[in-house]
DNA sequence: TATGAATGAGGCTTCATTCAT
DNA sequence: TATGAATGAAGCCTCATTCAT
């Protein structure tokens, strides 16, 4: 009722249920479902045991809000990420930066997540589709948007090159996990970029593209070659 | 296929191993490891539940097993199909084809292997990450050859190539999974492959356009100018 | 019905406490007493389930209140029926009618009380002896007075008529309530009450058969005129 | 296999199911079933508790189990004490004998039967009715021979004396538990046995007998005659 | 007096592992 | 080597009761 009064009764349950999912969640990632015991969860959240049963049917669904929680807070990171800029290419440089690094900050709920459907429950594998479908409306929103403005082949495929984007940095991350010396995030991303433009501006199946591709290369030759004639130049006298 | 050839990790396995790895997989496969009994295992297996402790420690033995034994079925198959071919992008499409099969028969598998390093147990991370630099180095192999004949650029980006062509390959499949009406395999694999041999053929950083051959050239030749240019500068006066 | 006649301990109790007491005789009744929430118990009066514990200790209590009433109930409407006569056996049969409905629409409720002693709690067993007690009052009562007026025999013995009485009674509505095709109450009633007449008229020890019971009741009838006589004779001489 | 030799596998499972199950009786029958942990049943038995589980599905079965081997034991039990007798009442008699003392020694078992259906288990309930009615055919059928022999009227209601002889018993039973001090089994048997006696030669509509108006005329003149002997005593001289 | 969120002890049950045969 | 009955630790969850408001 009053913002400067924030211990409302409705906020403090809200307060408690975050905690738990907090809580949930780190021991979700640090020890994986099968290992995270009620009883530590209840600790951490500083509740009593009894008390998680007010606010969740059983620990599925504690896993289930963490995990829903999770691609919430990856949905309104990528859509910020994303608004803040106008071209179709940055709003992806944009992109593939929140992506690269939300996904290697949390892979494992990732996991968790795939590992919601690795059990025969149809509704959870439903709701995780849903979840990544709503999450990848955005990549989606921008690819037709640029379709819409040109920057994208109209013939581009965009599930293929959604599979491309995905696939890479999701891969990409689990790899940069696996060897922590990587850290050249400003490289992957522009390689990730890079490939996908590629993608975006051929039709996908045969990644080059029309006029512009040719203009550039000369161009881009053709500063090497100034360069070179200018070093050439600078010997000289 | 020849006697004289080391034996492969299955064939040294007695039947009765062989049918409780078998019998494992089918059933980490339908109801992932948590959802699984040993007694299950054993049931199926057709052995007595105490058997099974003559043969694995425990049942995260079991488990590691059958990882292990599905990386090396995934290496042997993955060699073979390569080695049906002479032309590096044909031996990359070979690749291609076989892994997207193999992810999309055997996806929960690779979950699995994934599950393994999910619980902080270090030494099990360490061999996930053997098993599949084993895997992934048929495709380093095919990579490095590709550069020594040429037809790979030399300043490509190995690990990079690499991570966008296996992400891709993964999360299509995924994707395929999750929607079984997507059917066009060799679509996927025309796209890919054009994906990975754009990354190939400019230094990985730059992915390439049009007039493919045209712009090579011209970037060769300019490579060449530098080349002598910077003769010249050497030479001087 | 007159305000200066004690109130009974249902009158006593405020709204709410009846409010929980029916509530509770319900569920108890629907579900058992271990079947039976607290809180259901409170939802259905409509009471928040703090305030029951400020009108009853504990669960048990609540269980104890709706014997209690239960039984209070069941001695106020058989004392009311046995009222509304004044002949005997009148008497007995309208108790009889009474008490078979009566136990038909309430087994359940005299298990719980049975329930309450079957826990080892000495005062429950004994509450529970005190209720039946004070309701087969009635019965004993209407015995003794028949006595007194001579439609009973003197020394047929209270309590083995009335274990007849009773036991006849209720396991003749358990049978009626497992076989609802069962719905002579009056043939039921009228046999209980001839047998009960049959009971009371002899010594309660021999009751009598066809042949043998006019020779034995000649017998005993000799036998108590010949005392007769033998006082007689004492007085004389 | 061997007599001598008890100890086949078969017989020590069975030996172990008897123990659990004569565990658990005695601590239903001391502490009824919601008071009865589970833990405590397979320590008395001697068993670990994981154990209890491979017998018995869950508590609940135990306690089945329990009430089906009661009621087994209960019908074995009635028929070698009929079987002993030739004539009807003599085996009316002994049925007597039997079922008082064994209602009497296991009281709580037939509660914890009639537990069972107090529950809303539509299953147990049919299961319940089921033994009782197996158990309760012995008395049928001691009625019918009864019938054809001649020895109990044929317009005799079977039901209806059967819930005499059974309710009677079964009351008296628990008031006998209630009052140590009453210990006159053989009265009780008495006066049931001529209590069924009596609704067997009539009826079972109007359990009197013969000349009934004329043995109770001649008693009520009995009573005035010693009525008037008394007058005379006390005037005299 | 009234509320209902919070508590936490303790129950039932599962299941990986052992061990006597 | 093979068996499968037995084990018992430990987890999830319930629910009567309390207590701050």
């Amino acid at each position: 009722m009053n913002a400067t009064r924030p211990q409302t009764r409705r906020e403090r349950l809200d307060a408690k249920e975050t905690a738990v999912i907090s809580a949930a969640r780190a021991l979700f990632l640090e020890k994986g479902e099968a290992g995270t015991r009620v009883a530590e969860i209840a600790k951490r959240a500083c509740v009593a045991e009894g008390t998680l049963y007010l606010y969740f049917k059983n620990k599925r669904a504690i896993l289930q809000a963490v995990v829903a929680d999770h691609w919430e807070q990856l949905t309104v990171g990528a859509r910020e990420a994303v608004e803040g800029q106008t071209e179709t290419f940055d709003k992806l440089e944009a992109l593939t930066t929140f992506h690269l690094r939300a996904v290697i900050a949390d892979w494992s709920l990732l996991m968790l997540g795939t590992r919601l459907w690795a059990t025969g429950a149809e509704a959870e594998e439903q709701m995780e589709r849903d979840y990544r479908r709503n999450y990848v409306a955005i990549f989606d929103d921008l690819f037709r948007r640029g379709q819409d403005r040109g920057d994208v082949a109209a013939d581009a495929s965009l599930w293929q090159v959604r599979d491309l984007f995905y696939g890479t940095l999701e891969y990409t991350a689990r790899t940069m996990m696996l060897h922590p010396e990587r850290t050249d995030y400003d490289g992957v991303t522009e390689f990730v970029v890079a490939q996908v433009k590629s993608a975006c501006l051929s039709g996908g199946q045969m990644p080059l593209y029309k006029e512009e591709s040719g203009s550039r290369d000369l161009r881009s030759i053709t500063g090497r070659l100034e360069a070179a004639l200018k070093d050439l130049k600078s010997l000289d006298v």
